[in-house]
DNA sequence: TTGACATGAAACCAAAAGGTTTTCTAAGAG
DNA sequence: CTCTTAGAAAACCTTTTGGTTTCATGTCAA
């Protein structure tokens, strides 16, 4: 489960681009839906598109002459899973019922 | 608790820079001691940690001619937080358990 | 006080990031 | 067929990023 982080810390950088992982979080959309939210052009949205399509953050389907962008939650985890190291400092108790239920729940 | 995490995922977007918070998550070293564990020059390193010092993720402290940087952990929860939008999509039992601990735990 | 050492600071550079406009292609609707 | 529409693709631009080298400053130790 545990791959490089970089592509996906590097997709989740932009503000812009965490504002689409949230959206999609809700439903797959097309480009243009996506577009349509944001004060920017339909290609900078595009671009920004293929930044998390290369961090697997999402994933693209055509249909037709769309495509769909899906989200895909596996590839948050990969991040997610970094801040595991600092667990120790936030809270001990949590951290470690945390770790003991993942640990009983193969 | 909740605070624009824009700095944080800023500062955690290079991997030379979470490499740094990896090292200062086991102890506070000056500049001088971080950048011989990299292939980049020493004024490199002293920028990186201006950029995690903006995002608050690590904290500074003057000792006569010595600057020691130390981690600051709570910084990095404002991001981790961010993630938790996505609880549901990983584990829903987990995710529950978790938010009750945290909701019985003020 | 003098030298060595930890760091700051400025100037500079190439590449990447984020954006635009323009042009092109292909699929649905009439 | 033809028109409209969703998106791809290229060319271009400006700012930011990550790095360098060079020089300046302040503190500790002898």
């Amino acid at each position: 489960m545990r791959s490089d982080p970089q592509p996906v810390f590097r997709a989740l950088a932009d503000p812009t681009r965490r504002a689409i992982v949230e959206m999609l979080g809700e439903q797959p959309r097309t480009i243009g839906e996506i577009a349509a939210q944001f004060p920017v052009t339909r290609p900078a949205i595009a671009k920004h598109l293929k930044i998390l399509e290369e961090g697997d953050v999402i994933r693209v389907t055509t249909k037709g002459r769309e495509r769909i962008n899906t989200l895909n939650p596996a590839a948050l985890q990969v991040a997610a899973f970094w801040f595991r190291t600092f667990d120790k400092f936030w809270d001990d108790k949590l951290a470690k019922l945390k770790s003991e239920i993942e640990r009983t729940r193969p």
